[in-house]
RNA sequence: GCGGCCGUGAUGGAACAGGUAGACAUGCCGGGUUUAGGUCCCGGUGGGGUUGAUCCCCCGUGAGGGUUCGAAUCCCUCCGGCCGCACCA
């Protein structure tokens, strides 16, 4: 910007311009600030209680998801969802709601460990410096938010609560028989008194010794410790969740491979709640996409298990209860897990996982005789081949286990299983295609109708068994089949046996009469089984909640009492994770906080009347998503120092209503990638806290709404380096960079593209009203869009119009008349009105600032403003550019903020015109326009447009066959 | 491989429930204001044909086919792109 007074600025003193924009701006941020225009008030005499008036409308609750405090500032796309939320809830406001709007900062992680190690600051310290940072640039943006609701999860404050709920889903079991959560406490009781019996392979509750009861709560408590497998990433030094982890067996992060490891972890029961998460999924108001992720990812599936007796051949004792104990002594038995009941007469062998642990058991000493070459694997004994094959696949990587797909590989047992239905003596392999992880971990091979069962069959010549009648003319001999024949529309064939009979049912009733039957003889039963695994919720980082927990000198852990919460981060010489080589898989996790001896190892009286005694303290940290699986909730209630809030309060922003039988934030936005972690996560606390009887919401986010990304150009030279996109020039739809060539592609804005626009730019050159609107009218919310810098401008001169329609630019002075508007005017402004309230309501922010501008380019042409008409317009288009509508609605006379404005309201005389063009067609094709009135019969239109010249001459020699009217908008003649 | 979403001017995108395709904006073209520039103003702008000109005609929503009086919109096949899951029994 020219520092100098130009001829322009000097004949337009009062011209809307970026530097007026700054003052305006900043101004009413000011002024809103010094307000609390923004402030919701909660019901109830609470700290954030007010005005009961208020409080009385209805109400809306609408949140962002919360940024990351970064210390490297923002770019242009990152408050694009912040914005709309920004424009619903002004408009909520205007239409008579309380409002409930803020940001918090979800402040624990990686980044401020890493930069800490850089330069020695700690990370709170950090932190606390973005958050500031952030705050201010948000700030700028004209954002309505309720600031003293605005949290950070690593304020100790806020991460007492987050323990605080720690010990309560620790402290609780899921009762399968009532479906929810109950406390712990209630599980002992009914332990003690006898009520509910001690499982299987217990001694009773008073035989136990303390160490015993505490492992057998472990089995049921929400959150437990366990020696399960886990993912280990050495690069990253941590264990991480499974939804943390790529396809490719990577660490999410970082890219780094992932190990499975046995290491002791902490972990959540989420797998209690996959019932409840798939089928609340349904009242959602969500995209369908991140719906269907979060089933996918559940992968609830019915089925059955199936057992399978096959001889045990060691002489080792039957080690625990379940699968294995029902046989009788030298029998050991495979339980398979299926979903495919219907085809057990077609199971023509077994499959165990390599680390299966029946394995062992089952594996001869020699091969039975007549036994496959390409069975043995060239091994002279099955022990030696199930070894050598076991080994092999420990080795491998997921990675290479994914390549391998097509080719299947496997090796005999040597063992024979007993088909049940059969009765048929089936061979027993150990392969790698069957998982450890997912059911049973031993599968009943159908291959004529399971595609991975076929390509086995074929590669080790294992017989098939047609059992399902093709219906696509390929025969019933597998012999012949290219592929498995997988279909659940079929009939079954060639399933009959002394025992069972299932020869010519359709797939369904197959297999409820199987599974019938398998109840029956007590060899199976009906289950659902899911894909989803327990959430490891423990990691080897120092930026992160510290688990309320400590060990006895038994190892049993105990909760801490709720009066020593928060238990704060201590102090230690070194934040940094301890990391390895990323491919080392022998390595161990360290976790920082064990680096503070005196922290770890203390004397402590837990109020369990024993007095004080020595514990050591959990050093694992509680992984990111802790903070955001219930900040909504605190939002509410920030300061509750009794409570993560108050049940009144909850019930009020959050309970069930008309409707929404789940309760829930009334909109939530936020981008894709959360579609399985935070947002599953998120719903398992909520329901978690709600069956504790803590909340009256089950579910945390009745609406889903997912912005797309803001995209950018990015430039390359010659060789593929990425050139700064700000010093591009363009030429005849060419670039150049220093006068090279370059050429142009979209990807993601940021620095490491050297694309990123960051807001102060448009700032300085426009002004924050300028930028909300051209984030809103890019295009539709949910798409994501390439920034054009070029393009800014055009609302800049929107903004620029509608000043000028009030404000007039030499004198300053408002410059609108005391008329009446005319009927077309009028008409233009009620249709504005009611686009842009449907426009707004359905979160079509594109067609909104569309509909204001077609409004204000009427208003531009008129010699004449009518002050009635322009006023309307500052309204509609306040939520949209907040300050500069403050500003003119100040100068059009108006003492108060118009944030409470009532939103203006159509009338429909006007939103119908007074005349609409009719559009004559003769077959389709468009002939004539017509005006007509509105309220025109079809009668009548139908006269009128056979009548006019046009359709006359068109339809000269011909008869007219049919005419198709739909009054007041077409006519359309088919001729014969 | 399975599942889902999407292809509209030079560009971002409109078109609510099948009924005037291209709202609104950028860019571009022309004109104005200005010493000049544009973050100013006014007008034009899908492609092709025709006319002195208004008019008028034809074509047009990734490609092909279908349903319909009428299709960007519904159905089928194909092509291209994006996303999710992926040996899940």
């Amino acid at each position: 910007m020219s520092e100098t007074t130009t001829a322009a600025e000097a004949a337009a003193p009062h011209r809307y311009t970026a530097a007026m924009a700054a003052d305006i701006e900043t101004r009413w941020q000011d002024f809103w600030e010094k307000q609390g225009t923004y402030e919701a008030p909660n019901p109830g005499a609470g700290e954030l209680g007010g005005d009961p008036d208020m409080v009385a409308k209805p109400k809306k609750f609408f949140m962002d998801m919360f940024p990351y405090p970064s210390g490297s500032g923002l770019h242009v796309g990152h408050p694009l969802g912040y914005i709309a939320t920004d424009v619903a809830a002004r408009y909520q406001r205007m239409t008579g709601h309380n409002v409930l709007h803020t940001l918090g900062f979800d402040a624990f992680g990686l980044p401020a460990e890493q930069y800490a190690v850089q330069t020695g600051t700690h990370p709170r310290e950090s932190t606390e410096a973005n958050i500031v940072n952030m705050r201010s640039q948000l700030r700028r943006l004209g954002l309505g938010h309720d600031q003293r609701r605005s949290v950070a999860t690593t304020d100790p404050e806020f991460y007492r609560w987050t323990q605080w709920i720690f010990l309560q889903i620790f402290d609780s079991w899921y009762d399968a028989e009532a479906d929810r959560a109950r406390p712990v406490a209630e599980l002992v009781a009914e332990f003690e008194s006898g009520r509910r019996p001690t499982p299987e392979g217990h001694a009773s509750w008073a035989e136990l010794t303390e160490v015993q009861r505490a492992e057998l709560l472990g089995e049921y408590r929400l959150a437990y410790a366990s020696d399960a497998p886990v993912n280990w990433c050495p690069g990253l030094g941590t264990v991480l969740a499974n939804e943390e982890v790529t396809a490719e067996g990577r660490s999410e992060r970082g890219n780094f491979p992932v190990f499975k490891a046995k290491l002791r972890q902490w972990n959540m029961r989420i797998t209690a709640y996959a019932d409840r998460l798939v089928n609340d999924l349904e009242g959602l108001d969500w995209p369908e996409s991140i719906k269907l992720a979060q089933r996918n990812w559940i992968g609830r599936s019915e089925g059955a298990h199936v057992d399978f007796p096959v001889p045990r051949q060691s002489a080792r004792p039957v080690e625990s209860a379940g699968d294995a104990g029902g046989g009788p002594a030298g029998e050991a038995t495979i339980s398979v897990f299926t979903t495919r009941q219907d085809t057990l007469f077609g199971a023509t062998y077994v499959v165990l996982a390599p680390e299966h642990e029946l394995v062992a058991d089952i594996v001869p000493d020699a091969w039975p005789e007549g036994t496959h070459q390409t069975w043995t694997g060239g091994h002279g004994s099955p022990r030696d081949a199930v070894a050598a094959y076991q080994a092999q696949a420990a080795a491998k990587s997921d990675v290479e286990r994914q390549a391998e797909v097509k080719d299947k590989t496997g090796v005999f047992t040597g063992a024979y299983a007993t088909n049940p239905v059969s009765g048929e003596q089936v061979p027993v392999f150990v392969a790698d295609y069957v998982l450890m992880g997912y059911g049973t971990g031993a599968i009943m091979a159908v291959p004529a109708h399971d595609h991975r069962d076929f390509a086995f069959a074929r590669a080790f010549e294992l017989p098939m068994r047609c059992v399902v009648e093709p219906a696509d003319g390929r025969g019933n001999d597998p012999a012949d089949w290219d592929d498995a024949f997988v279909s659940y529309d079929a009939r079954v064939v060639n399933s009959a046996g002394p025992r069972i009979t299932i020869d010519g049912l359709g797939v369904t009733e197959a297999k409820a009469k199987v599974t019938e039957w398998l109840e029956a003889q007590g060899i199976g039963a009906g289950v659902v089984n899911y894909r989803l695994r327990d959430w490891l919720f423990s990691r080897q980082r120092y930026w992160g909640e510290p688990f309320p927990i400590v060990y006895d000198e038994q190892g049993v852990a105990h909760g801490l009492p709720e009066s020593m919460l928060p238990l704060e981060l201590p102090e230690v010489d070194d934040y940094s994770p301890r990391t390895f080589d990323p491919d080392d898989a022998a390595t161990t996790p360290e976790t920082p906080l064990s680096r503070n001896h005196d922290w770890v190892h203390v004397t402590l009286d837990l109020g369990r009347g024993d007095g004080p005694r020595a514990y050591r303290r959990e050093t694992n940290t509680m992984p990111n998503w802790a903070g955001s699986c219930w900040y909504e909730l605190r939002y509410l209630d920030p300061r509750n120092d009794e409570a993560p809030v108050d049940p009144t309060v909850e019930r009020y922003w959050m309970g069930p209503r008309e409707g929404i039988p789940h309760g829930g934030v009334d909109l939530y936005v936020g981008g894709q990638e959360h579609a399985v972690l935070h947002l599953l996560y998120a719903r398992f606390w909520s329901k978690v806290l709600f069956d504790l009887g803590h909340t009256s919401s089950s579910e945390p986010f009745h609406k889903l709404y997912n912005q797309g990304m803001i995209q950018a150009f990015v430039y390359r030279d010659r060789r593929g380096i990425v050139v700064p996109a700000a010093e591009v020039e363009e030429r005849d739809g060419q670039y150049f960079h220093r006068g090279e060539q370059v050429s142009r592609q979209l990807g993601k804005m940021g620095k490491s593209l050297k694309n990123a626009v960051t807001p102060d730019e448009i700032f300085a050159d426009y002004g924050a009203d300028t930028l909300r609107l051209y984030e809103m009218a890019m295009g539709p919310l949910d798409v994501s869009r390439p920034w054009d810098p070029r393009a800014v401008v055009g609302q800049h001169r929107l903004l620029q119009r509608l000043w000028r329609n009030v404000v007039d630019e030499a004198t300053g002075e408002v410059r609108v008349a005391d008329t009446e508007p005319d009927e077309d005017t009028l008409r233009a402004l009620h249709k504005a009105i009611d686009g842009v309230r449907q426009d707004l309501s359905g979160l079509r922010f594109n067609t909104a600032v569309a509909k204001v501008t077609e409004l204000n380019n009427h208003l531009t042409k008129q010699s004449v403003v009518p002050r009635g008409v322009v006023e309307q317009l500052v309204l509609l288009i306040a939520p949209l550019a907040p300050h500069i509508a403050e500003e003119l609605w100040h100068r059009l006379g108006h003492e108060t903020s118009l944030v409470y404005a009532d939103f203006p309201v159509a009338d429909p005389a006007y939103v119908v015109d007074e005349s609409v063009t009719c559009v004559v067609q003769i077959k389709g094709k468009l002939k004539a326009r017509l005006e007509v009135s509105p309220s025109i019969t079809d009668a009548d239109l139908e006269a009128l447009a056979l009548a006019s010249p046009a359709v006359a001459s068109a339809m000269e020699g011909m008869s007219v066959r049919k005419v198709i009217v739909r009054a007041p908008k077409l006519v359309n003649i088919v001729p014969s």
